[in-house]
DNA sequence: CCTTTGGATTGGAGCGCTTCAACACTTTAT
DNA sequence: ATAAAGTGTTGAAGCGCTCCAATCCAAAGG
């Protein structure tokens, strides 16, 4: 900068103002700073900036799963609205391990980003506590803190009580009883989504029937489940899976133990992905709306910043069931 | 940290030798000053630091599109390499658009990361010429600069010409000849394949079946292409798609016309991602070594920041046919 | 007792930028 | 002519940290 100054013949302070595009400089020093920005290859540091600037313009994403399409579309959408609000994001990536989230939370606290979006977390309130009055923050995706919603941060959910209840009575409608869940074992929304099924079950009379097995959140997390299962002496006639990617990997398993689908067995997956849109997969799931979430995210913490709100607020979606090819009446 | 220091009863620049984990550091003064910065909820601004330090221990990337599991999968790799070479990475989303590549680049390098690793990017070489000599450069699951290679970049790529020639062969091997290729349009990768299949297809003596048509990088990029083959006279008995999830859009397409697969037409992906694994789909594909180039990419940057290496280097990853079920011999 | 040695600690400069009060120079009003 | 009001420009302080040289202190050696 001091380089770009001399050979304009300026001040450095004069650089930082064109720069930054004041208006109150003349369009013959202006012209002048240019060309020697260009001429010198001068790159303002980001760094240098952000520290006199005592501002980053930056929103900080933690992400549970970068494989998961679910989590990619949510930050697509998170970083569209960003961009529109004049920030940048800075994803990081917890690869579903909690202690890896916590740290790469500490991080981007570090890094002074101006809010923070954890997008299926598996943190829990008391992780938040302190990091929620430093950094507005919002969390995206995940059910924690509905009780007691201690933390101060704001939350955007699809209501995944409700999208389960769609599968239960979706199911119900057809015929099924013995409707069996494999959930999202520790992840961040299995709770709402097992809560969910309970209730359907029980609203339809099947409270008895309620059966929940551990699985996960990917293809592989299904298989111990579903051999289990199969090995049972009476099946289930319906999984309903914690999500699409769950799913996807229970139908590979029927398919390797010959079971038709849904001719001997009806199956619904969870998350609209675009996997669950393939027509030889044609899954029967629940939609949550990604782009939506990602840009009521930002929504949310943009008003803490520019508007000033302070008491956490949360958007709870509705979800939409997707009826497609996986589910049909019950086998006889 | 002022603050930590005077609660501490120690000088600034100690509290900055206990944060760095200095060992000349007395037992005592140490314990004093993280409580301190226990108590106070002191965190060190990376912003300020990184100023300070000149260097700031981030490697940037740049990802295409980060819905496409492909390269989800290679950022993933990246990062876990990136870990245990002491680096952060910061991500940054191309989205299907150069343009935004550029602004993405320019942002890491006044970022000032110390390596910038590009995934699967439309940038050429042009674009990078000038980047390169700033920071290192390595360059991912894209083709160009293949003949000049003026860019001082590094690059891992799969052969994607051999990987295109074995999907040739393993097609003539079952008797196709009028095979047709989808391609990737402006896609990083596209022109390789392209030139893959043509020589695949003039080895075996049908260089006169050659037919390229223009896709793109996802399903929707398929409809055209696959809709118009159908509706001519004489419809090829073998499609190859520039990546997997072109060939899943194509299946769907396939599916609607109600033309089998690979009874009524044999199908071949690229890419080898998860979808192309699940039963119902049973892609047969090419795979790339995903996490492996995530890691060798690492490696390259890491030589140049740590050894000093300065000439480019180019690493070339076999790719493997991977058959599946959507490949059988041609119809009658 | 004084010097030396070496480890622990500190003051202060500097990283590259922004920003604000102050200054110089025009232009306009009086 | 002089004061007032703009316009453009600049010097210098400050953002939160690191790191070097200088200093301090206690133990060891002469």
């Amino acid at each position: 900068m001091e380089d770009v100054a001399e050979r304009a013949g300026v001040s450095r302070a004069l650089v930082s103002l064109v720069i930054n595009g004041s208006p109150k400089v003349s369009e013959q020093k202006r012209r002048r700073v240019r060309e020697a920005a260009r001429a010198l290859g001068y790159r303002p540091n980001l760094m240098a900036r952000s520290l006199a600037q005592q501002r980053t313009r930056i929103i900080g994403v933690l992400v549970n799963d970068l494989r998961n399409p679910f989590f990619a579309e949510v930050v697509e959408g998170i970083e569209m609205a960003a961009e529109s609000g004049e920030f940048g994001i800075v994803v990081l990536n917890g690869r579903r391990d909690r202690g890896r989230e916590l740290t790469a939370v500490e991080t981007l606290v570090q890094l002074q980003v101006e809010g923070l979006a954890l997008v299926g977390a598996q943190l829990d309130g008391d992780d938040l506590d302190e990091i929620t009055d430093i950094v507005p923050t919002v969390v995206v995706a995940s059910d924690f803190g509905r009780p007691a919603d201690h933390s101060g941060a704001d939350t955007i959910v699809t209501d995944g009580r409700r999208g389960a209840e769609l599968v239960v009575e979706h199911l119900v409608s057809l015929g099924h009883e013995r409707i069996l869940h494999i959930d999202g074992a520790g992840n961040a929304s299995a709770a709402e989504r097992r809560q969910g099924y309970r209730r359907g079950m029980e609203a339809a009379g099947l409270g008895e029937l309620v059966d929940v097995r551990t699985g996960g959140d990917d293809e592989a997390a299904a298989f111990a489940a579903i051999d289990q299962i199969l090995a049972e002496p009476a099946p289930p006639t319906a999984v309903f899976a914690f999500n699409d990617l769950l799913a996807a990997g229970v139908l590979d398993r029927l398919d390797d133990a010959g079971v038709a689908v849904p001719g001997g067995m009806s199956l619904v997956g969870f998350d609209n992905t675009f996997i669950s849109a393939l027509h030889h997969l044609a899954l029967t799931t629940v939609n949550q709306p990604r782009l939506t979430m990602g840009r009521m995210a930002v929504d949310a913490l943009l008003e803490r910043l520019n508007d000033g709100r302070d008491e956490p607020v949360r958007h709870t979606l509705e979800p939409e069931l997707v009826v497609r090819g996986t589910t049909g009446p019950p086998r006889p």
